[in-house]
DNA sequence: ATAAAAAACCCACAATTGGGGGGTTGACCA
DNA sequence: TGGTCAACCCCCCAATTGTGGGTTTTTTAT
């Protein structure tokens, strides 16, 4: 029997996608969390064998959240389970060590082979997102702590000026970085920037 | 028995709903749609008591697709069901005459209620959308046609020149376009005005 | 018919951004 | 011990945006 945790801030869904597992004779629910840090307690107390991870949550990153969830348990294995089906966050996952990568846009069975797949070591990506992958030209946009830090003070709405002052850098510093980022997410402008970092959840 | 039909292009999310729903005694999932157009013909086709409709849907905007639903089959009752915690969103479902609004951060309980009423011929909006709308302190955000299609392509990450030309309109109107869009969306520049507009789903 | 609005337009000027050049310093490494 | 890379800094100037005023047409409502 394979024992998971289902980590969604959504009920309904997290509800929706646990019953639709009971159908499986081999796998089983054991505790829903609504944040990471309910994920990271439930994890402790129960040492489920896969963990369904979902990115957006209220407190923090699903992503993010990976390496403390394994330091907490180290055999754990880890399903991103998201809407996003964006190459960035993808390779994001992979980057942080995810073993699976599941659409919310796939079907049951689909999820069922994925969390046997991973539970039995392998990694498992879902079929819409292997599509996406290699249908995706540009490689994955990396981003240093600065220029993310940047980006994110811009999506907030704040002036090259002001980032300037909150990040005690250089006006010219920060124009440069602007720069950088325009080139690297290919943009001509702020606006398109706030666009392209959030579709790409790059903040 | 009450007859409904989801319309989620998320097929774990829809599929796990729908088996939710079997819990209930008096409740029936007819039909699952993915798409807006696949909607539209479901309820020809079946003429659901209520449908379940999500927003961001890849074909269209569900709550714009209300209208054309009721055309469809009169008597259709129509819950938005989405994760969007928006006071504006809400309000544009209300606006477009959605007899319901829950979160998908609700449970199955009050899913469950929520149908009942909306079947019977009352409205219903969730707990949590209900506190969210009595704490929204500002007024709704209300945009004509031409700002919301100058805001779109700003979005886009159009200047203001270009927005002018594919408008056929003068450069000073879009520019004293964009002043009034940062007026009243409080913001101070471009980047501020998308973020926004993306946050409060406003294009 | 006409007042009140909304929609489109205009001017001027300061501030900010976009696009092109650079530069220094220090860490890493081969 | 020279090479390369990352992180930070600098200048210039054109283009675009932000701010604060307007005006003129259309609609819309009474």
């Amino acid at each position: 029997m394979i024992n998971v945790i289902i980590a969604d801030d959504h009920r309904l869904v997290a509800e929706g996608i646990a019953k639709l597992i009971t159908d499986s004779k081999d796998i089983n629910v054991t505790a829903i969390a609504e944040s990471i840090d309910e994920a990271q307690r439930l994890v402790t107390a129960h040492h489920p064998d896969v963990l369904l991870l979902d990115v957006a949550m209220p407190d923090g990153d699903g992503i993010d959240a990976i390496s403390t969830l394994r330091q907490l348990y180290a055999p754990l294995r880890i399903i991103i389970l998201t809407v996003y089906a964006e190459p960035n966050v993808v390779h994001r996952a992979k980057a942080a060590g995810a073993n699976g990568y599941i659409l919310k846009s796939t079907d049951s069975e689909e999820l069922f082979n994925g969390i046997r797949t991973v539970a039995e070591g392998s990694s498992y990506i879902c079929r819409e997102t292997q599509t996406l992958m290699e249908h995706a030209e540009q490689p994955p946009t990396r981003l240093n702590n600065r220029e993310r830090e940047i980006l994110r003070l811009i999506v907030k709405g704040h002036s090259i000026k002001e980032i300037a002052d909150i990040l005690n850098l250089g006006f010219e510093t920060v124009h440069s970085y602007t720069k950088y980022l325009r080139q690297k997410l290919g943009c001509s402008n702020m606006a398109a920037l706030v666009r392209t970092a959030i579709e790409q959840h790059l903040i």
